[in-house]
DNA sequence: ACCATCTAGTTGCGAGCGCAACATTATCTC
DNA sequence: GAGATAATGTTGCGCTCGCAACTAGATGGT
């Protein structure tokens, strides 16, 4: 019981390579991305779901379910862009609790502008790791991990929101 | 420039679910974690370095090196853990700005109870989503990736310490 | 209509992290 | 050797996050 590993299952070395990688890009693009377009990873990632959605605008609560973050934190997240003049908040007419987040023209232009930069820093960094096929491959292997895991969370969601374009905003 | 995606890349859909199932995997394990050993994902992180350490005892940049974590935040984190009874630090002789930190027979004791279990829920977390080959798929093309990105982050680091075994806490 | 229950979103609070600045020690150059 | 330079850890500061408690509005049963 001491310095040795009787605990070297192949499915926890999987999961631990996962978490490294994920740690690895995220630590290359984020610095990369803040110096491009002014954005923090996880403020990026939000706007990215709202810029990819038809009308610009999200329920709070969906917005929060496709990020990771808690209510509490895309409530936060989203101050900040609202102080920023990225986005504004409008209120839900059918659910008068409810409130819409409504990426501003200038979180667009901003977006527009960010994005293609933050692509093409993630294509040039995997750039001859993988090939094509290798690629396709490990998409699909990966997405069957997502869609298992989803659901199981905080387990009362349920939500089946299933973008199966696993929005991919590439920096969270 | 409206809600259509004209930056579908392959790449950036494949890091995007890289980023989701690493995210997810991470939610439901940690409650786990802490409640059946009381340690949060980050400390059970530092604690299982040292445990697969002959001697149990690393220097401070090595396991700041290891871990996803700048040395400001492995020195709070040692602190806790030192504060907790699971690590002390120790001098070290050849270099005397240098630390060790040195897992206790407190700690030994805590993750030879915690990583089983630990474990235990991972394999049950994962069976039956991948075939064993689609795992050992899985493992060789994310480790592939790992490896290209490994120096590429702070850039001065180079420190090859390339445990190959890549440590996979599985909680990372 | 009335009350219980549930849901959407927000806030007080405490915790963790990273960056930049710092003290201390090692190393390199002359 | 003496001084410049680099590396190891540690701390001040500000930021972000999640949890739990809360308000306000919806929903369901009677």
């Amino acid at each position: 019981m001491a310095g040795e590993q009787g605990w070297d299952d192949e499915r926890v070395t999987t999961v631990g390579l996962l978490f490294e990688s994920s740690a690895g890009l995220r630590r290359i693009l984020e610095p990369l991305l803040l110096t491009d377009s002014g954005l923090a990873n996880q403020s990026f990632d939000v706007l990215v779901r709202l810029a990819r959605t038809p009308g610009f605008r999200l329920r709070m609560s969906e917005l929060a379910a496709q990020t990771t973050l808690t209510p509490s934190g895309l409530t936060r997240s989203v101050d900040r862009l609202e102080h920023a003049g990225m986005v504004t908040r409008e209120a839900c007419p059918e659910d008068r609790r409810g409130a819409f987040a409504v990426l501003s023209p200038k979180g667009q232009a901003v977006m527009a502008e960010a994005i293609p930069l933050h692509v093409a820093h993630i294509d040039e960094l995997l750039n001859g790791v993988l090939t094509r096929e290798e690629e396709e491959t490990l998409s699909s292997l990966l997405r069957k991990i997502r869609d298992h895991i989803r659901g199981l969370g905080t387990s009362t969601s349920c939500d089946e929101s299933d973008a199966d374009e696993p929005v991919a905003s590439g920096i969270s």
